[in-house]
DNA sequence: TCGTTATTTCGCTAAATTACGAAATAAGCT
DNA sequence: AGCTTATTTCGTAATTTAGCGAAATAACGA
């Protein structure tokens, strides 16, 4: 899970897992809903997909994206244990 | 909580954040086990503060910083409601 | 007030990030 | 093979970030 942080950090990468989260999309279908252009869009989702918070999967002519959410949840066990005043350690 | 994530984003920050978890620091007791120079220390210090994950509070000469949870209970919520597959919205 | 210690601010440089349009690639259709 | 659509890669520019040492600031004690 090397950089999930950084991944997480972009808004217009967090938009894009929002809109991830409602169904899987295609990156036009991405693009039209994010003021965002095609290549800029593009660099965001190999970001994503490098953190392995999304997946791709090939349909025909396009490429279709879904969320994955297994690192989420090491990130967010991780910030609960960095952040839990109980447990010192 | 304006940049949460891009403050979370880096490791040294990261690191920090684990030290203060154990105990209230002042700078000068972060820099000796972080290997980075007082004056970047001071910038990431600022960053954190910046996002509302440390308080600081002096104590004569020196500058303790503490750990700051609020913030990142928005954040793990955020976090959660973001990926969580049930609830679509 | 002067000196000492703790921390921050100030340039400055190097590297990473973000954005764009144009060109390249991939897959399907006729 | 040639055309169309979808997406990525490339080259470039602007902005942000991270790091450093030197100088500035803050608070204390003699």
């Amino acid at each position: 899970m090397a950089d999930v942080y950084q991944a997480l950090s972009s808004s217009v990468r967090r938009d894009i897992l929002a809109l991830l989260k409602k169904q899987d999309l295609s990156a036009g279908d991405i693009a039209e809903q994010l003021d965002v252009g095609r290549s800029t869009l593009s660099g965001h989702l190999n970001v994503l997909k490098s953190a392995d918070l999304v997946a791709t999967q090939r349909q025909g002519t396009t490429i279709m994206y879904s969320l994955k959410t297994s690192v989420v949840e090491d990130v967010l066990n991780q910030l609960y244990s960095l952040f839990s005043k109980d447990n010192k350690e």
